[in-house]
DNA sequence: TATGAATGAGGCTTCATTCAT
DNA sequence: GATGAATGAAGCCTCATTCAT
């Protein structure tokens, strides 16, 4: 591997540990400085402002990360090749992953980039035209509601020292047959 | 009404108006500063400082009186002398009426008063008595999802220029029902 | 005198308190800091922040103010109504006489504003007129070298401790006759 | 020519490479940064530390580099073995001539170095000796004086398409004579 | 009580400079 | 010798808060 290569990939390691750091440590407080983000990824400002040249640029940066890293998981989950049940939970297993790193974007979620939300709505689309999923709520209130049964599912169940799969299991069982119980 | 009264009831008042701005600008934008809130309640910041000493005794108070709105108009609908679906109904309904104000609550939340959440638990453990609510899932993760929805529902049946009373009733079903159709 | 005007009164002085402070300090050291600004006016940099919004605003009203006032000086010195040798000999003390306080405005010129060298054009073009001022240099290097010799001798002048009259006096001296002893 | 030799020449011209590009960067703009300068003289930031140690160095030596060059034309010029008036006539054009680098040093002019502004001196003063230069003036103002109106001769002439003949005759003339129209 | 000026702490950003490769 | 990452000291600006009137 050249010099020039090694840096790369070393900037390009530094930048993901930046985001990480950031998606972490404004999980926590939404209004964080970029000296506490600076401080949770161990670089001084300076370092930061080398690599993102502003806040705003640093919030965009993770937002499309996030946005992408969940439209990777769900387009290799391969939702459009199972039957649609397996598919939700195929979805919400993938979301409840990157959630634990990424919660930020369910909470300050600007208008949400497609490829990301597209792939929700063809499954639940897909889920209508079997007769599934019910087709008096208007697809973007399902949504919208998937998305917040996922993050209260991860917000209560982290603390509760649930595991990604339960706290899946359970935000599929709210978003599919609710909270009453089976007959 | 003596002169007393009178200034009393004025200032009573003031302080609601500026609560309801505090809320309006605040659910709008985050981080609003003191000036913003001032200017949206049409008075100088030296006066905001009057009836609020800082920031958080503002932030506080706003979200006191969300609380103390929402566990009212919850007491006010008799929950415990309904069977628990009337109960919810209701619930979610006084819910979805606080909303603009309950949006802000949602945001900078920090452990909800009680007296609030606890009616709902209350009704939700009658419910799980009663066979109709699930016990498969904590309790704290089923109010958590409850008070999602009922986001989830506003925020996309507003701009949708859903009513009070359509928004109520999809967050009622979603909750008990979820999105699976109906057999 | 109504408390109102009373403070408006009072923030102009410490606007106009402010504005020679810059001065002075911009005279000293071209890239002062608004906490040197703000050090040598005796107010804090927020209060400094307070009457001008940023820097960029405080150097602009510094150099209109000294436009203003050069322009004004030039006026109430009525120009057009003596003879162009009295009228350099007044124009020449009125800019020695602003210049002392705002040099400034002589270094860092960006394109002056007109109705400040508008009424030195109109002087000389009379100068010309009348046979007294040469014609083979262009009227823009005149005023240029007008300006550059008032600067001249007034930086000169003041460390040697001459008084605005010797400076103005040999202002004219050398801009009117050279350097060229007569005969 | 060894490989010594050759590597020091090298070295040269990248030195002078840096002086030259920073006193194009420096002329445009006063505050410009170490990055600015590099790119302009297109190479890296670490490549020009190596050169100058530091931001005050570079600008020690580019002041230097001026006034040697000055010094060096006045020198070649042989101011003393003319008469007062082409010797000034000489420097005159020598200065005009060094004239983008020049500007420079007007600008954030700390006290110049000697061996400069000294040949002006001895020139001036063999003109008082003569007859031909005003005594009833202090020398440095003379000297200021002269280099303000080159400076304003060069600001005002290149925009206007002079040459550098037509703005070092109109120079001197306006230093002799002064603006007053020959008899 | 209401107002507008003043304050100072803290946030964002830039930049000269150093260091490891 | 050259490169790009890292650093830390300022600089600019905002804002919650206090004070004098």
């Amino acid at each position: 591997m050249s010099l020039k290569e090694d840096s790369l990939t070393h900037a390009r390691d530094t930048r993901h540990g930046i985001l990480l750091a950031a998606a972490r440590v404004l999980a926590r407080r939404d209004a964080a400085s970029m000296a506490q983000i600076a401080a949770e990824a161990d670089i001084t400002r300076g370092t930061l402002y080398r690599h993102f040249p502003g806040r705003e640029s640093l919030v965009r940066a993770l937002e499309s990360t996030a946005n992408e890293e969940a439209g990777n998981r769900l387009a290799e989950a391969n939702l459009d090749q199972v039957d649609v049940a397996e598919g939700l939970a195929r979805a919400i297993r993938a979301l409840v992953t990157v959630g634990a790193d990424f919660i930020v974007l369910l909470r300050e979620r600007r208008p949400p980039e497609p490829g990301f939300t597209a792939q929700l709505e063809a499954l639940l689309e897909r889920g209508r035209a079997e007769g599934l999923i019910r087709t008096d709520v208007p697809l973007s209130t399902l949504v919208e509601s998937l998305l917040a049964l996922i993050a209260a599912c991860v917000r209560t169940g982290r603390p509760a020292g649930m595991g990604l799969e339960d706290m899946s299991a359970t935000a599929l069982q709210l978003f599919l047959g609710g909270a009453r119980a089976a007959d």
